[in-house]
DNA sequence: GACATCTATCGTAATATTACGATAAGATGC
DNA sequence: GCATCTTATCGTAATATTACGATAGATGTC
């Protein structure tokens, strides 16, 4: 028996909710696909605004799912994989 | 190479969604414990008012992850396996 | 039928999310 | 320094979420 609690909803929660989106879904799987990406590639991905890029990237930065480095003037974002894989590890759990 | 359409991520963002709060969470970790489970023992479980608790499970069943019958005069509540599936397997593609 | 029990829904208030344009901040190139 | 490019933040409006108490509806009991 593996014991849960209530920090271990929390967090998945968290983790989820930042996954709630079509649009940051999406740049997660776009993301995955390389090893790291501009964040003007994202921008052109998505059918939205450069401001509401940002802010879904923001979402998904601070719930740490993906980091972002400063790459010159452009900003390079990746994955976190260690997050993705305790989301992956929380959900197998349900 | 899989393809991934945007219905995908749609789908996989309304899961995400529905998970996407504590008290969800926990009641689906309730769910998944047994075969099936009264209402009345969800509200008892959670420390939420019980037209919250109805709220939650309302969220839940939109989302197509849990299911609600009626027993008698109570309702009886448990998971839907192939949503639950679903989710996982698209959440362990990322 | 009257009554209690269980659950959903309504009404409502506070807060959060989502989207946009405009603007600021930081780095590069001339 | 100045213009340019890239990204974040601000301000704002529309909508959604979350929580509660109150109430309605459905069912079983007496």
């Amino acid at each position: 028996m593996i014991k849960q609690s209530a920090s271990t909803d929390t967090d998945l929660a968290l983790l989820a909710k930042a996954l709630g989106h079509p649009a940051r879904v999406r740049i997660i799987r776009h993301l995955a696909g390389r090893k790291s990406c501009m964040c003007g590639d994202i921008v052109r991905e998505l059918p939205l605004a450069q401001s509401t890029v940002s802010q879904h990237l923001k979402v998904l930065k601070n719930a740490g799912i993906i980091q972002g480095t400063i790459a010159g003037p452009r900003v390079c974002y990746c994955l976190d994989p260690a997050v993705l894989a305790r989301l992956k590890t929380q959900i197998a759990t349900l």
